[in-house]
DNA sequence: CGCGTAATTGAGGGAATTCAAATAATGTGG
DNA sequence: CCACATTATTTGAATTCCCTCAATTACGCG
């Protein structure tokens, strides 16, 4: 296993791949200069817990690479994701020292950290940060909201299709395909993880990509690549607007 | 009809019932002098809509006195409310134009409305504002993704009791009972309402509370009246902890 | 190639829904 | 103040969707 310390792919605010999504997204430079006397790099390999609820927590944080979950769990051992956590999401909540999920690392995973009361002090300083904070708190609280609709209302089979819509658009963004013809993305989710997020069993999970695949509304090659011909017949199985019915 | 003129039952914010929870709650005296130009009071009957979404939405604001509640609903009629807006709460999302849920005033309500381009401007410029909407949209964020775990993992009868021991514990914050003995409310949401909080239709919520009734969790006088004889009871009727879980 | 993990598929059961009807609470006009 | 209409709630019966338990198949890795 790697040092840590090895493991700084980039020190260089301004090279990084996350520079302008991410809590830092408004910083001037010599804003940056002081978030770099702060801030360190870690890495996680897939699987690895980055934090369990309830630790103290010293540091924030934002993704730089690879998927991270946000995972709350009963004592019975019944688990919830609230939270997916993609490149430039932020992780932790200033003013709270201690963890209030399971923060597991899906994928590698690279962060960026910076030492809690340290960057609470520059919130409280600059305005940038914690403007873009707000910004990034608030389309939070939206994904979240679009969620409960999910979970509260939606069947099996439109829950599937929602989860794949939102993992293939997203995939759309970062990687700048067409907004039409088919899209082909890796789920980066196990059965076990997509119904966790959905509120489903692995069983059921794996039913309702069989039916979807059967439909022809997706297409299957190994368990994990996919393909969708037509966005918007996923976009109806989902249940949703075919214009999207996207917030911003 | 009442003229909404007449209906500012209290101007000055100093003398606000919400003052020190709001957004406001943070403001030093000139910035609440400022915030005072760009207010007007609004009163809504219950049952009355607030704001459609998608509609044009001119300003944002706080909730007064009074339940509002936020939902969203499917093309075929399926609702799922996404927050329960109590005193204090704020509404609208700075730096947006469109309303993204249907506000509906599930009491009577009274809100201090903020024209929104000049409550833009103030964010911007008063830090204290920021700071305080940012703690806010973290709480809840927070409240969402509890909310999570409640619709995607629990049963109909903890669904309720979580519910119940939500309102019965905010009910105890505003009016400061004890910790323990028993408390007393009184339901601010329909059966309906209810289920559209809990992703159950309002059949379910109906066997539930008296199936609670029916177990001695809770005593009912008419259909809105609520005693909870035991908290911790209830609290392990809802699957939390007996510790209550809480986050802050 | 064999082992462990991930995923699929099947059968049966159960919790919540749907459809339907009865009852209670609330409001309205005479 | 009461008869009536309306809405809210409760309760019952049948159905359905998803879960649980169980067995099998595919995949990835030493």
């Amino acid at each position: 296993m790697l040092n840590e310390r090895s493991l700084a792919v980039h020190n260089d605010c301004e090279e990084c791949p996350i520079r302008h999504r991410a809590v830092c997204a408004r910083c001037e430079t010599d804003e940056l200069e002081r978030l770099e006397e702060i801030k360190y790099y870690r890495k996680f390999e897939a699987g690895q817990t980055v934090i369990w609820s309830g630790d103290r927590m010293d540091f924030v944080g934002s993704v730089v690479s690879g998927i991270a979950t946000l995972t709350q769990t009963m004592e019975d051992g019944r688990t919830q994701m609230v939270g997916l956590l993609l490149p430039s999401d932020f992780v932790g909540r200033p003013g709270r020292a201690t963890a209030a999920y399971d923060v597991v690392a899906t994928t590698d995973l690279v962060m960026c950290c910076f030492r809690r009361n340290p960057f609470e002090e520059m919130i409280a300083h600059t305005p940038h940060i914690a403007q873009r904070l707000l910004e990034m708190t608030l389309d939070e609280l939206d994904a979240a909201r679009e969620w409960m609709l999910v979970l509260g209302r939606k069947t099996a089979r439109e829950k599937i299709a929602s989860l794949l819509s939102i993992i293939a658009r997203r995939d759309a963004t970062l990687n700048m395909q067409g907004a039409d013809g088919p899209r082909t993305f890796d789920l980066p989710l196990t059965r076990e993880a997509m119904a966790d997020y959905l509120g489903l069993t692995l069983e059921t999970v794996s039913r309702q990509m069989s039916a979807l695949k059967k439909d022809g509304v997706i297409h299957l090659e190994g368990k994990r690549h996919v393909t969708v011909p037509d966005m918007d017949r996923l976009m109806e199985e989902a249940g949703d607007d075919s214009d999207g019915g996207m917030l911003v």
